[in-house]
DNA sequence: CGTCATTGTGCAACTTGTTGCATAAGGGCT
DNA sequence: AGCCCTTATGCAACAAGTTGCACAATGACG
């Protein structure tokens, strides 16, 4: 049930279609919850049915004409709501440690490789939003919303870090005492 | 694609009936890739019809009666090849993270505690992650398959560990210039 | 003997996310 | 006018995971 909520809180930054919602996520809330338009539309169609967002007037809609749509009360309400629900991590899910396991039952031929190509991946985003933090984060301005949407950002980057770290101790370990 | 290819691994290292599997799952493999029974008899009847695993013969088949599956070399293969396979991290999708992000919008009433309860979680995760190092894994015994297993169990530690650190960090962000 | 809990297998419906494609308006180019 | 590219909305089919329940065999208990 994430997704209608990441919309509702995209929208309440700013009132927007469903294609300019797809490009602000490709670039902020899409780092942890991407989503495609096709599945942003289904959703806008959902929560305004739900009353939780309309459509702005002024642009009539017509099949290929842009609707605005903004949160309504409700949609706020909900969104409060969920923010301080009890909701359990989700579990892990991880294929490429899943990959290593079966490496240990059938040769980790091919793997090494794959732990390079991923590290290469992970230092890339890191470095992607390490240049976020730069360019939005300067040091003090601390007012609340600055602060949590820098936590978010710190969350990414400590576990960018994480994988970096992990991937780099694997990829020693399996040369070194290997070869 | 990746719960056949957990099957196949928990498969070879020992031929089990289905629920068996659920249970082995629950304290290994699912760690990083948990199943339901449900989900792993759907599998199993799969993986059968591809003839990547048969059924042990001894036993009959009935319904409610066990039945013992074993991988085929077919099923080997296929494993071997998705180890090596080139296949990109899943994007991050975490619904914490979305509601911090969401809290610096409608503000942040009941998120600390969330995230308190969130930090004992995965606290416990650590310890029985750590638990089961020192169980499992006494220093120097170094066969290839206990390295890699061994990584696996370290890639576990390691996030739990970002979880703990990040999230202590963040209660005291919350709880420190805000009160 | 009946029935009741446990073990084991499995179907069906639903939700969420993915992939591919269809449709429509508008502007620029020839 | 006719064509093509971009912007924009959206449907449909599929894949994967979740939830709830049904059915069968078996052994324990009264």
């Amino acid at each position: 049930m994430s997704l209608p909520h990441a919309i509702l809180t995209a929208l309440l930054e700013k009132p927007s279609s469903g294609l300019e919602l797809t490009r602000r996520f490709d670039r902020s809330i899409g780092y942890f919850w991407p989503s495609t338009h096709q599945q942003i539309y289904r959703e806008l169609g959902k929560l305004e049915k739900a009353g939780h967002i309309r459509v702005l007037p002024a642009a009539q809609p017509a099949r290929g004409q842009r609707k605005e749509y903004e949160v309504l009360p409700a949609g706020r309400e909900e969104l409060m709501a969920w923010v301080s629900l009890a909701e359990d991590p989700r579990p892990v899910r991880d294929p490429l440690l899943l990959r290593m396991r079966a490496a240990a039952v059938v040769g980790s031929a091919g793997l090494a490789g794959e732990l390079r190509r991923h590290l290469a991946l992970h230092r890339a985003q890191l470095a992607e939003y390490l240049e976020i933090e730069e360019r939005d984060f300067p040091p003090e301005r601390t007012s609340d919303e600055d602060r949590l949407r820098r936590l978010v950002l710190r969350g990414g980057i400590d576990l960018e870090t994480f994988w970096t770290g992990w991937l780099t101790r694997a990829i020693d370990d399996l040369d070194g005492p290997g070869s």
